[in-house]
DNA sequence: ACAAATTCCTACCAAAATAGTATGATTATT
DNA sequence: AATAATCATACTATTTTGGTAGGAATTTGT
């Protein structure tokens, strides 16, 4: 049970984005400067993050892009749901669609629980958190 | 970040095997009918769990597999390292192999958190839990 | 001794997901 | 008009996952 590169890339990207004054503007080439990915693979989460709403971008010659909200107002969680998906950790508690089998089944609960436990942890932590190294992990 | 159904099977087939009297063995056609998984491939997962000393294996006719331990003693994380891997949930903090930028790295902590929050969880539920439908999930 | 019922072993194959690249159109600035 | 940027579409390669096949080895029961 990884979370994909895909989803890792994204939380850096936005790190890096949020690491720079509210007035300047990124652009993939700094971006894959300071991030060691690609430019095209950039392009490509960006533009689920510009979907999502995480980020806005300005065309043309001097554009780039910047974060729609602050810092603060932005959870990791939001951040992977736009690029991994819907971090269900089954498919079978997707959208309610409650297989036929729901009343006999052991374990639905179980990935439900574990579906909770995952998302509680990651909509509590923002993304200025991260930048501030804010993250405490108990022993 | 989803469970492979190599795990879900592996839950379901450990509790398919814990429903049953204690001195009974389980077949691979057995457990194949009663968990609707197909044989060759309930025999690919049952050797994990074997290799895990989860199972205990009885060869010849009249053969079977049984637990090898009470399932209020096995939990769940248990049964999920021994066939979907060490559930870390990014791969750059396994096995304390810290990579060179670790130092500046903003979100180690990130993953290393929501790793140790997913095996807290799965460790807190037994296999007891599971088949007596003991796992509450709150709303 | 032999047939039957079972686990065990190795190799293979197919499908899906993930990761990454290529080309070029579009837009805005200078 | 040149330049610097994003945007869109399509393609490809790699890895992981899911699943199958065939037969060897082992034990039991007759």
């Amino acid at each position: 049970m990884k979370i994909s590169t895909k989803g890792t890339y994204s939380i850096r990207i936005m790190a890096q984005i949020a690491k720079l004054d509210e007035d300047k503007l990124a652009t993939v080439a700094y971006l894959s400067e300071s991030t060691n990915i690609s430019e095209k693979y950039l392009e490509k989460i960006i533009s689920k993050l510009l979907k999502a709403n995480l980020l806005v971008s300005f065309r043309g010659s001097s554009g780039g892009y910047k974060l729609f909200k602050k810092p603060s107002e932005i959870s990791v969680k939001e951040i992977l749901n736009a690029t991994e998906g819907n971090m269900k950790t089954v498919s079978c508690i997707d959208e309610g669609k409650n297989c036929d089998l729901s009343s006999k089944c052991l374990t639905m609960n179980l990935w439900a629980g574990l579906t909770r436990v995952v998302n509680d942890y990651l909509e509590g932590i923002t993304l200025e958190d991260v930048v501030n190294k804010n993250i405490k992990v108990k022993k």
